[in-house]
DNA sequence: GAGATATTGTGAATAGGGTCACGACTTTAC
DNA sequence: GTAAAGTCGTGACCCTATTCACAATATCTC
């Protein structure tokens, strides 16, 4: 069912969401045309990179020409959307959590978040954009189905809610908790971890400058 | 000054601040050696690479043994520059900015929000975590020697504010807004585009299930 | 319609990382 | 002391992804 347009390698994949958003951008501004070039400057992606990950679906451009927005459009949501909606239940109605929940997270796309669950009672019961929060405790009764889970909760508390994600039927998580947690082989778990981020990007700022290209030198002390 | 320990790989360099955190843990723990084994199965990334991870810094280890974690703890502080802090400005205190800062944001590591900027005249004046919020009109005066900056204003102003930032002495931005920006090649820019991080996991799970591989993969000989 | 120009799609080369497998060395057991 | 077990560091290999560079093909100009 899924196996079919077989081949196309995980950073293409990753790429697409980002093409399509900025089709969209495009598609609104009445633009009926694209290259390789332009949408390049746009997304920040090699042009000969957009190109080959293009290519993986087919010949969908005209040689001297480029794209045409609407059909590249149109076949991007038939490949991402599956018009299927994939429900996401939230873990961890804190900080983080509140924020995720207050942006209804996609407009445009094939995710939603459909409820949520915290161990608080002072936020059980209530919703935020809509989404209803209920107890932890009713985890297993609640989820239905719910394919996906992103973990906002304490790190100590993410390995045992994982299992009980896992134990009832969920196929990936996002996870925000700088926990690493161990779940069957067949479970997708995607880390994002902030404050790694942070980090490295400091580290990569001290130890790897990047030279502006022209020469010059505005005071680059020791 | 920086480019002494030169050619490590930058995936290496990504899982430096994990390392350390695991230490962190064990050293906690009073653990006094650690093998890349164990490692391995605390922060789930292969032995091998781990080893080759550390020996970009030379013999950390010894052989029959393990690393010394006390030693390897110290030598990552010094990696890492645990001992200099960064100072970060976050951009934007709105829903994401605000759970940053409540985060406060690292405890054992080297950056810090020193401050905040945002344009509601509700927020300014006031503070979160102890980090102060000035207004965006007041940026250049009051950024100061922060050097890197945290993006999470709406996407439409994310390239104005990128362009600001960079003309005060700003080196490296963490964006978190959907927007692209351009920015001069000097500068450094990490992308966490959360919405595509959702959209690709999603995408993974339906077009690569992960199959529940019961047999293990530890190909270890004998 | 012809020549100039634009742009794709892709083979080939390059870059970048990850993993295997084993020699070298250390520790542990007895 | 000797043998067994444990573990590192790394050469060799493999895989994935990116980039180059160009033939093929389309559009545009007049
Ligand atoms: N806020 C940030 O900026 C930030 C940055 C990086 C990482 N993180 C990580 O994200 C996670 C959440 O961070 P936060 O700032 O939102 O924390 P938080 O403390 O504000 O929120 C955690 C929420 O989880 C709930 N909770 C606790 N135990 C639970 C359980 N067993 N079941 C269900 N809910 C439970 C709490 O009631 C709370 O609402 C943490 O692991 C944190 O380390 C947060
Ligand atoms: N909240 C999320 O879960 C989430 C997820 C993915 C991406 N994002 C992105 O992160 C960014 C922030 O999201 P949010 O939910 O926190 O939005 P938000 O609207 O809650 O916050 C934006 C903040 O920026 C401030 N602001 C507006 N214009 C400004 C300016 N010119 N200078 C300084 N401050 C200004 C606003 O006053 C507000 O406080 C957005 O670009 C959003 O697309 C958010």
């Amino acid at each position: 069912m899924s196996g079919e347009q077989n081949k196309i390698p995980q950073a293409t994949a990753k790429r697409l969401p980002l093409y399509y958003r900025f089709l969209n951008n495009l598609h609104h501004q009445g633009k009926q045309r694209v290259s390789s070039k332009e949408l390049s400057e746009a997304v920040k992606v090699d042009s000969a990179t957009i190109r080959r990950d293009f290519s993986y679906f087919g010949a969908l451009g005209k040689k001297g020409y480029g794209y045409n927005v609407e059909y590249l459009l149109g076949f991007f949501r038939k490949t991402l959307d599956q018009d299927e909606v994939t429900k996401v239940a939230l873990i961890g109605v804190g900080n983080l959590g509140t924020a995720f929940l207050h942006y209804n997270f996609m407009k445009n796309n094939n995710t939603k978040i459909e409820l949520a669950f915290d161990a608080d009672p002072k936020k059980v019961g209530t919703d935020i954009g809509g989404v209803p929060i209920y107890h932890i405790d009713q985890l297993e009764e609640k989820l239905g189905s719910a394919s996906v889970a992103i973990l906002t909760v304490p790190s100590s508390e993410a390995q045992g809610i994982a299992e009980r994600l896992v134990e009832s039927g969920i196929v990936g998580v996002l996870n925000f908790t700088p926990a690493r947690i161990t779940v069957p082989e067949r479970i997708r778990v995607h880390h994002i971890d902030l404050a790694i981020e942070l980090q490295a990007l400091v580290y990569f700022i001290k130890h790897y400058p990047l030279e502006g290209e022209h020469e010059d030198h505005n005071g680059f002390k020791e």
